[in-house]
RNA sequence: GGGCGGUUAGCUCAGUCGGUCAGAGCGCCUCGCUUACACCGAGGAAGUCACAGGUUCGAGUCCUGUACCGCCCACCA
């Protein structure tokens, strides 16, 4: 804030004079101060020791005017020379730091204030003013003397009340403490041992900054909310403190049995810091404390590292010696659209029930999960609650679209398994594949307390994979003319991997996940409900997909895509069947091919047979589409062919400016020398790849 | 004043061990009512990864510095 900072002199005695002799006219020490007022309760003055210009001055008096007390200039290395005048008034009672430079000295202390801040008796002639006319007063009556010898603006900072806005004012009370040294070594032995570990890391060394400079610890509240001070006083004002809940009956020092109970409460973070024992039982022995302390995973906001955190774990390795948690993962804050931190006193908080009302539960928790990097804080407005919304609804129409497809020929009852091998196609080794992938990831994540990157691998996974490709190729061979077995069998994959989703995907989504995982098959060992089910860790995927079949499709898929691609930049009409020729390198690919041409069919929009010489002949009327093992000619009018060339040229372009690049690096002898083996032949074959897809569009343009 | 973090596509943000990392969602553009979903589908455009140096065969990624932005702490009166 800005304020002022006043210069104001003070008059010395002459020295080696009597206390009370009339001060110098002349011989003055000025002083600055933002708060003219505490003058009355000055009781020295300070300089720095190795500051010249006041060094011979050290151990002289000075008079503080108008209360006319005598107090000496101390030295001490707490002041700043530059700042102000270089000398400061030290009023112990009602500013930290003086109390502090007050104890050095053996400064008294003079409270001069009331609970109201107005002036008290010790003020002098202005006992009875509020500490602002008090301000105003002694300004005039100090440059009235002469000693007010500057004004200048001043910036800084002034602490006020969260509530009232009043500036807070500094007073010596009778209060509790808490010696908290101890207990912020054991809390910081906890987190050197690894007993306790921070998610993210850089947090622990915000953690041990603060507990490496902490101070006794204030618990005394004047509040009516909270636990009580378990402290009590006889009219002798001895205190018998005790953990009796009636309390102790007789004062410990005079046996008094006339005694009240301290006003006070504690501190917030105080009942708080007992939370992860005191909920569990403590101090009894009890079954829960025995099963579930220490927990595993401590949640919360990293803004509360200090206030909550290292509480517990300080209370907590004090009164169980035991930490209360393994690892403190720590979110951060979520802010408003404008990046304001949400909080309920700025009020920009987004009320969750109404989100809920809105989107659902689930939506909401997924749009948080996703959003959270750990420790980062995060925005979170409509849209990435509606991406949320979406994705629940994209989850629930594919499992109706799943439940419904369900063939008659499968009893009600059916158990959920992995259909034998020979009953699978490519497209289900493909899934199974790449489920497998999904389940790995995520679940590394979520060990990892990744969880973001465990959404987004979620909803890739349900969205990308399984509801545009898999529930697309699967839609073949759920058809009427397939066998009843295959078809049959293409259900129990498109349940089963489903169900490996919906397991991973619980713990964020919990209510639409259990509500489909309640109508699909189950295993034997499944319970009722899917948050008691198994975690789907490695449960025979990898072993039952066929990895050489699954990459067949991922080349198929691409084909697909890319004569999507071609159809489209050569305003082809989506509704037109085209004939198209296909040939690969492999033949494995071709066996794929063969068992997906219906897929292909529909999802391309072409029918598709494969050429009867590889690399077939070119043709003027043909939209070529190249891929790295496999290539498709697609039959068009000679107008569109022409209209399609600029994307060939294009991809040509594209294709030969990666193989400039990876054949510079392969040229480089320093790389090849130096680089992993495995890098460079990857790199290899990189330009192998890109090598032959140039020498295919090549031929074809030349056509 | 001290400490910490951020700066990557129009927006909000991922990017963990330096090498298929130039990515996602939203928005935008072009198509499409194909019987799970228009809260949808297909395709597309779009980034000098804040700036300047350095280390390295190779740098959003590591180091140093600079500029902005944010947060926490704090007793220069």
């Amino acid at each position: 804030e800005q304020g002022k900072l006043w210069s104001i002199r003070y008059h010395l005695l002459p020295q080696g004079a009597a206390p009370g002799s009339e001060p110098s006219p002349d011989q003055t020490i000025t002083v600055a101060t933002t708060r003219p007022e505490t003058i009355q309760g000055d009781t020295g003055v300070a300089v720095h020791p190795d500051d010249d210009r006041y060094l011979e001055l050290v151990g002289r008096m000075v008079r503080i005017p108008f209360v006319e007390r005598d107090v000496p200039i101390v030295a001490d290395d707490f002041v700043e020379r530059d700042f102000g005048t270089g000398a400061v008034k030290v009023t112990p009672a009602h500013d930290h730091t003086d109390f502090e430079t007050g104890e050095r000295h053996s400064l008294p202390r003079i409270d001069i204030m009331t609970d109201a801040a107005s002036m008290n008796a010790n003020a002098g002639p202005y006992a009875g003013l509020s500490r602002e006319e008090c301000r105003l007063r002694i300004l005039e009556d100090l440059a009235a003397a002469g000693d007010l010898v500057e004004v200048k603006e001043h910036e800084m900072a002034i602490g006020r009340c969260q509530r009232s806005d009043d500036i807070v004012e500094p007073r010596l009370k009778t209060q509790w403490f808490i010696q908290v040294k101890p207990m912020a070594e054991r809390a910081m032995q906890a987190v050197r041992e690894r007993r306790t570990r921070f998610v993210p890391e850089r947090f622990e060394k915000v953690f041990f900054d603060w507990l490496e400079n902490i101070y006794d610890w204030n618990v005394s509240r004047q509040l009516w909310w909270g636990h009580r001070i378990p402290a009590w006083y006889c009219p002798k004002g001895h205190v018998t403190v005790t953990d009796v809940e009636t309390g102790p009956g007789r004062c410990v020092e005079c046996r008094s049995f006339e005694l009240t109970q301290d006003d006070d409460t504690f501190d917030t973070w105080f009942s708080s810091g007992l939370w992860p024992f005191s909920t569990l039982g403590w101090p009894d022995d009890s079954h829960d404390l025995r099963t579930y302390y220490p927990t595993q995973v401590m949640e919360t906001g990293h803004d509360i590292i200090f206030f909550w955190v290292a509480r517990m774990m300080m209370l907590g390795e004090w009164l169980t010696d035991e930490e209360p948690f393994r690892v403190v993962y720590l979110s951060g804050l979520i802010r408003d659209p404008y990046g304001k931190k949400m909080s309920k006193t700025k009020g920009n908080v987004i009320d969750p029930l109404l989100v809920m009302d809105e989107i659902g539960a689930d939506a909401l928790r997924f749009a948080l999960i996703n959003g959270a990097a750990p420790g980062a804080d995060q925005r979170l407005g409509p849209s990435r609650l509606e991406g949320a919304r979406n994705f629940a609804n994209k989850l629930w129409n594919a499992a109706r679209f799943v439940l419904g497809a369900k063939p008659s020929e499968l009893p009600a009852d059916v158990a959920l398994t992995l259909p034998p091998g020979d009953l699978l196609g490519p497209a289900e080794h493909w899934i199974l594949s790449r489920c497998h992938a999904a389940l790995r990831d995520a679940d590394a994540a979520y060990a990892g307390f990744q969880f973001a990157e465990a959404t987004r691998i979620l909803h890739t996974a349900i969205w990308s994979e399984y509801c545009d490709w898999y529930l697309e190729m699967a839609k073949v061979r759920l058809g009427p003319e397939v066998a009843a077995g295959v078809r049959a069998a293409t259900w129990q994959v498109l349940a089963w991997v489903l169900d490996r989703y919906l397991r991973m995907l619980h713990p964020v989504m919990p209510h639409i996940t259990e509500e489909i995982w309640g109508r699909l098959p189950h295993r034997p060992d499944d319970g009722d409900m899917l948050i008691t089910a198994a975690w789907p860790v490695d449960d025979g995927l990898a072993s039952a997909a066929d990895e050489r079949q699954a990459a067949a499709v991922a080349d198929i898929i691409e084909l697909v895509s890319q004569m999507r691609n071609a159809r489209a930049d050569a305003g082809i009409e989506p509704g037109t069947w085209l004939e198209a020729e296909l040939s690969f390198d492999q033949a494995d690919r071709v066996a794929a091919f063969e068992a997906l041409a219906d897929v292909v069919a529909r999802l391309a929009r072409v029918r598709p047979r494969v050429a009867d010489s590889p690399g077939g002949g070119t043709d003027a009327t043909a939209l070529v589409v190249v891929s790295a093992g496999a290539e498709a000619r697609l039959t068009v009018t000679a107008e569109d062919r022409d209209r399609d060339r600029g994307r060939l040229e294009k991809e040509l372009a594209e294709t030969e400016k990666m193989l400039v690049a990876t054949q510079a690096q392969l040229a480089n002898h320093s790389f090849t020398s130096k680089a992993p083996a495995s890098i460079v032949d990857g790199v290899r074959a990189r330009e192998a790849e890109l090598r032959a897809v140039a020498a295919r569009i090549r031929a074809h343009l030349d056509a």
